[in-house]
DNA sequence: TTTT
DNA sequence: TTTT
């Protein structure tokens, strides 16, 4: 069975990292990749965006974390995986995410150098502590928005 | 910018096929892909499926309805979209498809011919009909599930 | 830097496994992809048959040594290597291989089971030897064929 | 059947741009992609860069010609193909190339533009000409090249 | 809900 | 040389 992702796209903010209670890093990016097409009947151009929610783990999450900056464009390879969770109201809910395996920063001929400028101070990256910040199991789901997930088992895990 | 998906998979149901009102067909399409690792703490086997709404367009859609049925082995190459709906108490809610741009059926020996078995009755192909069915624009949004997009617009739109 | 193969073909004969001087297990398989397209101006429908030479290493060698056959339907995923050899003449000479990441057996309905069968005697798996052949290394070059590459030093390797 | 090729790399040189019989263009691009990785036994970092024929058609072709300089980094995605060939002393050879099916180019802020400095001199776009060059077909194969390819019927061709 |  |  496939399961692939392959996304190039720009990020639309600073990317969030946090830390698993193994010390592993989880870092979230939001990626747009636009589509230009020309419609059919009227002739005329149109463009959509769409957003992608992608997860970083680990070793990539550090990386992602350290040199990805709001508008940064970069290769994502990964698979899709839809999670559940509930809301204020204890319904179900879904999220559809990107479990990155693969990234390439793009078009820094500076050698994937982050800039450390004006974004530095709310979106920087933290080296891996050693005390664990606890904060993804403490955030409340808002109502629209689904939780940082737990992952408290992610793992570099090996296919067989 | 690139939004690339590839699954191989196997369909869940057979298709659900549908018109729009200018005629075109859409079929949606439930497709698992497993995944397999060994677990590096316990040293023990693991899966998981992941269930993906795969939507077909036009003619593909036709070919899909045709010749997919349920346990069907399928590669589909498309891009990842996220359409926007309202249940019952008005709440936002998001869904999650693959948009088909390609697609290949896999590893029947009977050269791609479908099963017109005792599955046929209740996702069997029609052909195109002049008088397309309303059906999508008529159901109402379940509680928890998304409801058929209408797509009126939908084309085979050219990339520029 | 991306460089990545994706191919679903069928075996044109049986995998060629041998083993390098560490032991491990090097597989040459050869596969066709089939592209099919209707011609713009005769509007007839043509085809052409594309020949991979791909190669496998290590544990993916042995998996596909043991479970492909002549004819087998597969997903590999890979990259592309163009290796120099010298013909008799001594001139410099190019062979372009898939080298071979990922791999997938397609549409066996007996669950990827190798056929054991006519093809056995000449193509079938041996279990990796403490005496590795010296196969590869003792093989004349012929005329117009390259040579099997030696890789004595192909190992699992760690991208950074 | 599937025969997909993604790359990511950078230009070698500018691009070289011919014109088919039917005035159609031929775009010929040499692309670097380099693969890093840390070898096991000795734990030292090594790379490899892979050098690739890329092939563009028609209107990509002009694209690629106006747009791509040496140093670019692209994103090209497409197809593998061997083309056979005779040398002077009248022996088979054969060249693998990428057919290019879509193109983007990667890290320009400015949108793509292209650069016409001081490359635009030997590499620069022409414009479709209703003469076209008899360029491909005058070309003698030199001993270690391969030609380029006449592909006098190479059509935006229809998949069926 | 599929499949191996 | 495969397969549809």
């Amino acid at each position: 069975m496939l399961n692939k992702v392959m996304l190039i796209g720009n990020l639309g903010a600073d990317p969030e990292v946090r830390y698993m209670p193994s010390g592993g890093a989880v870092t979230n990016v939001s990626l747009a990749t636009t589509r230009r097409w020309k419609d059919r009947q009227s002739g005329e151009r149109r463009e959509h965006t769409e957003w992608h929610r992608v997860v970083f783990f680990n070793r990539l999450a550090e990386v992602a974390g350290e040199y990805l900056r709001k508008g940064s464009q970069v290769y994502v390879e990964g698979r899709i995986q839809t999670r559940k969770w509930q809301d204020q109201s204890g319904q179900d809910r879904y999220s559809t995410e990107i479990i990155a395996e693969e990234m390439q920063m793009l078009g820094s001929r500076s050698g994937g150098t982050a800039n450390f400028g004006d974004s530095a101070q709310q979106g920087g990256y933290s080296a891996p502590q050693s005390q664990p910040s606890a904060a993804p199991q403490q955030q409340q789901p808002s109502g629209n928005t689904p939780p940082p997930a737990s992952y408290d088992d992610f793992d570099d895990d090996i296919p067989f």
